[in-house]
DNA sequence: TTATCATAGTGTATTAAGTACACAATTGTA
DNA sequence: TACAATTGTGTACTTAATACACTATGATAA
């Protein structure tokens, strides 16, 4: 056991040896017109872009730092937000803090330390999210999966372990209920999946499983007006839903 | 854009408000006669036990500083370590700080802040781990699943957490070569799944399942001197074996 | 007006995987 | 030498996954 000093002593050290700075940072994904999309933010003076994030507060739950930080930098709120993975190397912030390095003087700037990253991803319903830039940020923008720009630190690869986590969860999970609008037709639905896995599904083996799973309601009518035979609309069963959320498709064992 | 002037302001609130302190908690899973247990360690003034912990160093990457710590507490080298979720309430650290509010002025305390955790887990061979106390603690023990004592903090969450992930993992993932010795029978390995799983398995189906994911290698003498019929001793086939853990087993879509 | 095209809805045969269950072989012990 | 405990193996049944083909509708162009 230590002495009261050497427990003094061990908490000085403590301060100057360890890590001391957290960050929090969002991957966004939308979905329109068949395409899965992801929102970024750039500034004027940088020509990289980068991942909606932010500071966790002193008193603040990691989940409630995530969604403020989503709010204030896009002004989305209330979407599906996960964490799913760490990111910690030492290397990782480098860029990030040569950026500030020329407009604080060094001992003052908070941001020359070295940052570990909480990643969360985030599903929202495009069509009833209208993201805005911060103080901070220019541009706020949608971006194609398959035309991701190059984007600044290491935020290429939580983008990519992002995207590989959702492809993972739809072995097990049910998705869509955050990213598609309240009705849909089943090629849209598919399309989603599609566009998540980034390869074609067979329309009609998907149909049998998506239905087999339970969490879909048909509405009585189809949808009218466009061209081509009018699809029925589907819409999620909030409580089926859930409860797959909770305890996954196929147990396995 | 923000002026200098703003910049500067605007860090200095950061070191203010934002949180500084991240720590490390590992739950280490061991496997002995047919049974699954985690360490835990214990000081002789505390009655709780918890889970071995530390701090990231500031040049350290977070995956380093996991191995770093477990060995320093337990004494346990070279595992298979992975982290599965950051554990970050606001009051998930407040038994901490009482802990040793009396034994370091509250000002020098660094102790004092609010943590967050990232969490590990671990998967150890039981027989070629021989865990000891580090100079913080009095005891090192294994303890069984179905016979965790009471938990410092937040640990039974982490724990739980920790179970829950390997559960899911059980899944798509092939496990047993970081928990069972170099040579086993299928009846133990059936064991290691039965005990992460909490229940009973048909043996003959558990057998066909296990080889039809093609990770084992039977050798060709079964082991000999035990009472009742020889069992046949099975290893690991190293290479396919890692080509699951990174492929998965079913792919689903 | 009707043929055509694009899209949507539905069904069936085949294969693979999961589940339930029974009997024979080996070894130490009563 | 019969028995109990444990291990090895096989088979029928059910369910899920895969591959593939036809019919129906609605707009558009000949």
């Amino acid at each position: 056991m230590l002495s009261k000093q050497q427990l003094i002593e061990y908490s000085d050290d403590a301060r100057k040896n360890y890590v001391n700075h957290i960050s929090i940072d969002c991957v966004v994904f939308g979905f329109h017109e068949g395409q899965m999309k992801v929102l970024l933010l750039k500034t004027h003076n940088e020509e990289k872009w980068y991942l909606p994030g932010g500071f966790v507060l002193k008193e603040e739950p990691i989940d409630t730092a995530a969604n403020r930080i989503l709010q204030q930098r896009t002004g989305l709120d209330k979407v599906f937000l996960q964490q799913f993975r760490v990111f910690g190397d030492p290397d990782r912030s480098k860029v990030h803090n040569d950026m500030y390095a020329d407009m604080i003087p060094k001992e003052q700037n908070w941001f020359s330390g070295r940052f570990i990253s909480i990643g969360y991803y985030a599903l929202v319903d495009f069509s009833g999210a209208i993201p805005h830039p911060d103080q901070f940020s220019e541009l706020c923008a949608w971006r194609d999966l398959d035309d991701i720009p190059e984007l600044q630190l290491d935020h290429q690869k939580i983008y990519q372990s992002a995207l590989d986590t959702l492809r993972l969860q739809l072995n097990y999970q049910p998705i869509g209920y955050n990213l598609m609008p309240k009705e849909f037709t089943m090629p849209e639905l598919q399309k989603l999946y599609e566009t998540i896995l980034g390869k074609k599904l067979d329309r009609r083996n998907f149909q049998r499983r998506i239905l087999g799973f339970g969490i879909l309601t048909r509405s009585e009518e189809p949808r009218k007006g466009g061209a081509h035979k009018a699809p029925y609309l589907y819409s999620f069963d909030l409580e089926n839903y859930q409860h797959a959320l909770t305890e996954g498709f196929k147990g396995g064992w």
